[in-house]
DNA sequence: TTCAAAAATGAATCACCATTCATTTTTTTG
DNA sequence: CAAAAAAATGAATGGTGATTCATTTTTGAA
């Protein structure tokens, strides 16, 4: 990638995944800019110059977290979609994922919404690349679906998961249940099957 | 409000909301960290000094602004929705009313979001506040609703809206046009009426 | 074991920034 | 108009932080 340098031998991937770790956990807590070169390197117990080892620069690493989270999400989505039958089941199965997902990484806003702060055009590039692909799943699946303007359903269907993440951050102190989960994913699910109106 | 000093002269009112001003613009291009006073100042014309004869510090500054961001996206939305007269019609002109207030303000996103590196509980205060009105909202109309959980239902119509006003960020250069906020929220509509899967 | 190459180190550099406050300018009052 | 009060100014201060690079440590080939 650019601006980053894999680490080769087992050594090196150790200290690697180490500033990564620490460096998350830093963004996440203080923010990208207040996440000192120095902070992060101390927390990941390896010495200042170690860092430019392996990144150009501080937004070299940034980049790095997002693509990197960013595909980490997708995985973990697709490989509970994979089994799905339908499109309604991959709706229902999406949102329960989507929330372990940030149930289980909590800087995960954290780091992504900061891109609209550190470069716009990490941020944009992120959610387009995203709702380009969530259309075209639903293209493929148009015939179980109403006839509709799919890449404004793909935003919207995002903006839903998105967003009943937020009660992750809602809740400090502990995590949410898996029936808290389902019984969010219910919700929507009635919603999305039928409408809001009675 | 806390850490801010509201000016009373008519002269130092202007000079007030010249700091204002430009504060929200170098934070939308550069982010809070980097818009530093200086530069702040700088574009309001104003010394570096007349800012601390307001604003207490650099996060009173970012507070006062969040705040009255929040404000006034809540009034632009009430007074476009105080004329509606069913539950659909309200989500209707809350969808457009927001489109509209993202296309004509472009640094809101930039605003709330970048809470997440600021302060956490300034962006849990925020939307806790926002999903909380929302939600009495709806129990308002729940005769026009179907049974479902509120406090969800009421993320996930904010997560739609706020993620079909991302739009306004992929199409770099121009504005959204009538004709295109009205499409979406009509595409949008459609699934809250009926249901997304045929 | 020896030594050259690779990896790792962290003190030093240079630039920037929030905030203060002594001084100057403007406004108000008598 | 003169003097006191209020408003505004911006140079100076003290601190932080990204990045560099001369030096040290580790690795692995012979």
């Amino acid at each position: 990638m650019d601006g980053v340098i894999l680490p080769k031998s087992k050594n090196a991937k150790e200290k690697f995944n180490r500033i990564l770790v620490a460096a998350a956990q830093q963004i996440y807590e203080n923010g990208f800019e207040k996440a000192s070169i120095a902070n992060i390197t101390a927390a990941a117990d390896v010495a200042v110059g170690t860092f430019y080892l392996y990144f150009q620069d501080k937004l070299s690493l940034y980049h790095y977290l997002l693509l990197d989270i960013q595909e980490r999400i997708k995985d973990y989505i697709n490989s509970r979609i994979g089994e799905c039958k339908s499109r309604e089941e991959k709706e229902r199965i999406g949102i329960i994922a989507w929330l372990e997902f940030v149930n289980n990484n909590p800087h995960t806003y954290s780091i992504i919404w900061q891109s609209l702060a550190i470069d716009k055009s990490l941020f944009v590039d992120y959610y387009k690349k995203f709702s380009s692909s969530y259309m075209h799943g639903l293209v493929k699946d148009k015939d179980q679906l109403i006839e509709t303007d799919y890449e404004t359903t793909a935003l919207a269907l995002m903006g839903i998961s998105s967003f009943l993440g937020l009660k992750t951050m809602f809740i400090e102190g502990r995590k949410l249940t898996e029936t808290e989960i389902n019984k969010m994913a219910d919700s929507i699910m009635k919603v999305l099957k039928n409408g809001l109106f009675k």
